[in-house]
DNA sequence: CGACGGCGTTCGTCAAGGCGAACAGTGGAC
DNA sequence: GTCCACTGTTCGCCTTGACGAACGCCGTCG
């Protein structure tokens, strides 16, 4: 790995050349775009999937069809799995490799009014903000919101994997999950998991909102 | 993998099994061919991803800290990335490495598209209208738009099948195809093909709107 | 007791992934 | 026209991931 530059053991992997653009990370919720290789992270995975599913290190390699040495590197952080190596793995283990790589990222990632990463448009008065890009095969349904203050609408849980957005269009309100709540002005846009309690909280009369729901 | 040894799976020598490309059948299970090598999938997804940054393939191996020759290789569909490859072209692109592996999951789903507009509440004080809901495997990608009246906004016809969806938060617009275009008013929530010429004018300052792109 | 079968780890070996250099095409500047 | 900067591709070389075998460690059976 990371032949030309950085440590040989690198973990840290080095290439992160691109480290310094970081452009606000628009992304949204995307899986933090943290530049070091989720060595660590897969390592976790693998083994809480595992035994999750109270499958042993051998039985595991057996039916991915690789060697146990390799899973038990994996497992112990060291090594850098191909995709192949990977993929065996997550059919294995029947699970989807975004749960490998994807860590449950459980944070409310709000986007202030004039924040994010503003798409140059090559007319001046006009401005977009890319709030969140989609997920291939993620369904998102679009609402408009409105509600009035006084009540808090709580809801339940959703399906694991359910993430919601909200862009707040006049009014002012609370969002977020039950956990981290955020207060909304116009403009404002949030995204946070919906397989968790969460809240919306109208403060203002006649508070607006688009609202998105994401079901993967 | 592919070894030798293995139970059933993955005869094939790995790299060249994608040669088919494009199978149309994934989507909706997901990985649950259990078929081997993402491989075709990783290089279009790659491949489009990139383009879709504007963004050559130099300069990307460039930010990636990669060489161009393994980019090239892995554009092309030969080619066995590791972990800190595939994490490093992610972090270049700026997308969640699952924008790469694909494949959503598994479970069966049900899928209620187009049901009911208004969803009644338990909370009066609280509406919901479904604005419109999302075909399975169609990516939407959701912006926050500001724009000042004055000029006109045209917009060339983007891909076939990409369709956009406007709900304006404050201000009025013109927005629609440049044949058929509205008045919008806040709340307002308008759609149309955008693979043909289409516009969005703001007619007053301070205009914004939640924009949704959807590719299907 | 020793033998067996399970577990997870560590040790050499070999192929394959990743690298850099050299390669062919393209478009613009002069 | 040449030169230059750039694209993306194809070639040897070498590091490294993945492999199988051997290892040490428990329980359990004979």
């Amino acid at each position: 790995m990371t032949r030309g530059d950085s440590t040989g053991a690198g973990q840290h992997s080095g290439r992160d050349t691109g480290r310094g653009t970081e452009k606000g990370a628009g992304q949204g919720t995307g899986q933090g775009a943290s530049g070091e290789a989720p060595l660590a992270e897969i390592a976790a995975a693998l083994r809480r999937e595992r035994t999750r599913a109270e499958l042993s290190l051998t039985e595991v390699a057996r039916r991915a069809g690789i060697a146990k040495s390799t899973l038990s590197q994996l497992e112990a952080g060291t090594g850098n799995p191909s995709l192949e190596t990977l993929w065996a793995l997550c059919v294995a283990l029947d699970i989807p490799i975004g749960r490998l790589l994807a860590p449950a990222r459980p944070s409310v990632h709000v986007v202030r009014a004039g924040e994010g990463a503003a798409i140059a448009s090559s007319q001046a008065d006009y401005q977009a903000t890319l709030l969140t890009a989609c997920p291939p095969g993620a369904r998102r349904d679009v609402f408009r919101i409105t509600a009035e203050p006084g009540h808090q609408r709580d809801s339940d849980p959703h399906m694991p994997g359910v993430v919601e957005h909200v862009i707040l269009s006049t009014g002012r309100a609370l969002v977020g999950t039950t956990e981290a709540t955020v207060e909304l002005h116009p403009g404002d846009y949030v995204t946070y998991p919906a397989d968790v309690p969460h809240v919306f909280q109208a403060l203002e009369p006649g508070t607006q909102a688009v609202f998105v729901s994401e079901h993967t």
